[in-house]
RNA sequence: GGUCCCAUCGUCUAGCGGUCAGGACACCAGGUUUUCAUCCUGGCAACCCGGGUUCAAUUCCCGGUGGGAUCACCA
């Protein structure tokens, strides 16, 4: 059978991290078998519903190109993908189960069903609202809530792809709501009813949704389907404590990663590798490599740290290795005050010069303002510097005068630029580490720049020696 | 409390009875007669505990301990 997987996020307004490995997780299974990747929205909780969430979602998803086959937007042949939409469906499956005595209406009040609760809990054993099952409920209509009858209380045994064989007592088979007063169905029951029309040979999720197992498969059995592959995903933990990551740990969502510069690429590498490998030492994967090698049985089964350093460090990787084009292409909204105003051509120079510097875009004007604009000079750079604060004024100034000297008579070229600066070091008897210094900072004020040549090259003779210049002004009063 | 799950360096992990327990991030120290960044080299650093099984356990089994999940008209 054709792999048909799906991602099927709430409209709640916040995407993080783990919301994200539960797409690309289903629409890795469905690449690498040709398959359909579905994309629904399960927005039948009414009370969180956030307005432009879905449109979040979608963008995020399509930011990291992770684009579905069918599902919202795009449309497919099991449509509506809106769990909202699709409510003549849930009555459909419901009255069958009414048919056939597997569910019920629930007679007693929200108030009185917490009393149930409180009593349970205050016994300290688990409330299980069957116990309270009415004798004589009355006949269900839209409204009220309708719950599920277990007919067989015992113990249940399945296979998860990633978690292996799983079992649960018992004592988890409760008579759970399918549908809610407000007409609407539960998670519980509306997933159930999609995957089913949906046609979903795999189940994403994660480990949150093993505790409710016994029930899924009490209920696919009741409405007579065949359930499909289950595939539970452990957890990503916050960076500190042992929490699962979450909102109110101030874990950021996947809009202010990209806002903060960082690459979908680097993203989704540092997502695949949060508890999977491939058995080799790789660590950077495309997402075709990820679909070529990514593997179920190979994913972790404990829950893994996000560690937000790594994520830096791929994102260093994933901008040096990508295409300058592509890359330009990313950093458009990153350029600084000035750099925002250059041409296209002054900006791919300058970008393709930091490339290999950046750890994100969001570092972008820091490294490059001074190619646009002239940066407000900051002696402390220099009288702070490891190498040149043992130095004085004058042998500062008597440096940059020889090095304007030998650049005012030099070809401004990367290679004529390089032999000049090579003989200035003899010239002035300085190590590298002193003159290079120097007049890295004198033309730059940045914390990084590229190498020398490059940036007298793209910054032009007559700018270049004219920063030297005011530096030395600078020094002089 | 009931039920279920998990357990190798600080972090992400390799390992599937015999290994100097390997790699990556982070950190530290050097190096590339061009600085900063990159890059390279080296260093630091782990099998939760106790029983079994076995000639041999990080690896298999049991028990503890620790951690996680869940017990909604939320998903």
């Amino acid at each position: 059978m054709k792999t048909r997987t799906r991602f099927a996020p709430s409209p709640t307004g916040y995407v993080h991290i783990g919301n994200i490995r539960s797409a690309l997780f289903p629409y890795l299974l469905a690449k690498q078998n040709k398959g359909t990747f579905i994309l629904r929205i399960e927005d039948t909780d009414q009370n969180r519903f956030v307005a432009d969430a879905e449109a979040i979602i979608l963008d995020t998803l399509r930011w990291l190109g992770l684009q579905w086959d069918e599902g919202v937007e795009v449309g497919g042949p099991f449509g509506p993908y809106r769990q909202t939409e699709r409510r003549d469906h849930y009555i459909k499956w419901a009255e069958k189960l009414i048919k056939k005595g597997l569910a019920y209406a629930d007679p007693y009040t929200p108030e009185e069903v917490q009393k149930f609760r409180q009593a349970a809990e205050k016994a300290k054993k688990p409330f299980l609202y069957r116990n309270h099952r009415p004798e004589n409920p009355p006949k269900w209509e839209l409204g009220m809530p309708l719950r599920f009858k277990q007919t067989k209380i015992e113990r249940k045994y399945w296979h998860d792809e990633i978690m292996g064989d799983l079992e649960a007592g018992a004592e988890t088979l409760d008579d759970f709501i399918l549908i809610k007063a407000d007409g609407l169905p539960t998670y519980n029951f509306a997933h159930i009813v999609d995957d089913a029309e949906m046609e979903c040979t795999h189940v994403t999720r994660g480990i949150e949704y093993i505790s409710s197992m016994a029930n899924y498969l009490a209920l696919y059995e009741a409405l007579g389907l065949k359930p499909p592959i289950f595939v539970h995903m452990p957890h990503v933990m916050a960076p500190s404590g042992n929490k699962k990551l979450g909102k109110r740990d101030g874990a950021k969502s996947v809009q202010e990663y990209r806002a903060e510069g960082y690459l979908p690429e680097a993203m989704l590498n540092f997502l695949v590798m949060l508890g999977w490998n491939d058995g080799t030492t790789t660590d950077i994967f495309s997402l075709d490599d990820m679909v070529k090698q990514f593997d179920l049985t190979r994913v972790q089964r404990a829950g893994a740290r996000f560690d937000e350093k790594r994520l830096l460090w791929l994102n260093g990787q994933w901008i040096r290795r990508t295409d300058i084009a592509k890359l330009f292409n990313y950093a458009k909204d990153f350029w600084g005050e000035n750099g925002q105003k250059a041409t296209d051509e002054r900006k791919l120079e300058v970008l393709a010069g930091v490339q290999e510097r950046l750890k994100t875009l969001g570092d972008l004007p820091t490294l490059t303002e001074y190619f646009f604009t002239t940066p407000k000079i900051d002696l402390s750079m220099i009288t702070d510097n490891k190498f040149l604060s043992r130095f004085s004024k004058d042998e500062l100034i008597t440096m940059l005068e020889v090095a304007t000297l030998k650049l005012k008579t030099t070809e401004w070229q990367t290679d004529s630029l390089q032999e000049a600066l090579n003989q200035l070091l003899t010239e002035t008897a300085r190590k590298p580490a002193e003159l290079f210094s120097l007049l890295r900072i004198a033309v730059s004020y940045a914390p990084f720049s590229p190498e020398l040549p490059r940036t007298f090259a793209v910054l032009g003779q007559a700018e270049s020696l004219a920063r030297l210049q005011a530096t030395m002004d600078a020094l002089h009063a």
